[in-house]
DNA sequence: CGATATCAGATACTAGGAGTATCATTATGT
DNA sequence: ACATAATGATACTCCTAGTATCTGATATCG
């Protein structure tokens, strides 16, 4: 009644993996099928083999990717919170490759609905993980207790991401705070 | 020395201009050169004989898109003026089409340079001409005279482009306004 | 008018990459 | 030994952008 016949090689599925992430993080989304065979040092065929099409391959290696380990900063002050998670953005977005390969992926969202989905499920992840932040900022009185924290991280993932894709210039991460929290009325 | 031989029918271009916006607003990016062809009920070679590319056909069509009109309030406050520019922006983005083909063009952006620089180019434009909303703020002392105001443009854009490509549901137009004005800390 | 230049439409071609089908080979279990 | 199933290689099909060519229409020059 078991399985007869050669085993799938697990080698082989560990080598397409590491290849295509390889690949999404070094050229985007601009690759052949060709390129993961080789890369792998795998037969094409065993690439359709796991996976019907690019477009499956592809939202595999992104959820993966937006998996990578964010910080939770924890430094007495909200203001100091944002100013870390600030900081550590925009210094990852001054990597060429990395803003690259986001503005691909972004761009891919906005046709491919399931490319969509793998971005809000990664950030709504990193977002919870990072909730105790906002609690403690709450507790202290640094934010009201209803503050639509989902706007507030939208709005600066959304401005990052759009200076990005149209490749502007991003200003220094202190001035982002400061319109974060005090908007942009004078004091 | 004066031109010989059967000269363009402004027809044939006027037919393509107008095919190809069409398609843009009604399909996004999804169309091939044949579709525009026979859109405009015109020979598939005179299409290319205008473009060299579809590349190079898109871009002059979404620089047309991207002139449309936009509307300049001055309803006597900052507060107002902004609440008018929001909700238009609103209003516009919650026609399916629109956001539909605001996503795709926005998305091209992060592979297509020349697409990112249309954006950007008909970005500083409406924010040209809606320099005096600025102006009035500043003279009103609403607004700081040092105010970043393409970051105050770019931050809405931002955010409202964000939402849009990841399918997200946008706040009230009163919410954001407030937000822009005086960020997420507590009055 | 007639020669010639240029445009329009139609059609067949090339190029490149995704996805499919086939086959011989190799590994595993009975 | 034999059946089964995965592997790599290769040769397809299909789709679409872009090219090349042919025929016919239309305008200008002499």
């Amino acid at each position: 009644m078991s399985a007869r016949g050669r085993k799938p090689d697990p080698t082989v599925d560990h080598r397409i993996r590491q290849a295509v992430t390889g690949l999404v993080l070094s050229r985007g989304l601009d690759f052949t099928m060709d390129d993961v065979a080789a890369a792998a040092g795998v037969g094409r065929a065993s690439v359709f083999r796991r996976y019907a099409t690019k477009r499956d391959m592809l939202l595999e290696a992104l959820a993966g990717i937006m998996n990578a380990h964010v910080a939770i900063p924890d430094t007495g002050s909200f203001e100091g919170d944002l100013r870390v998670v600030v900081s550590d953005t925009l210094a990852l977005w001054h990597h060429p490759d990395v803003s690259r390969m986001a503005r691909q992926v972004f761009g891919e969202a906005g046709r491919d609905p399931a490319v969509a989905e793998i971005i809000r499920t990664g950030m709504r992840t990193r977002m919870e993980r990072s909730w105790i932040v906002y609690e403690r900022a709450i507790e202290r009185g640094e934010l009201p207790p209803n503050a639509d924290l989902w706007m507030l991280t939208d709005m600066f993932a959304g401005f990052v991401a759009y200076r990005g894709l149209l490749d502007l210039p991003l200003p220094e991460p202190e001035q982002i705070v400061q319109v974060l929290l005090h908007g942009f009325t004078p004091v």
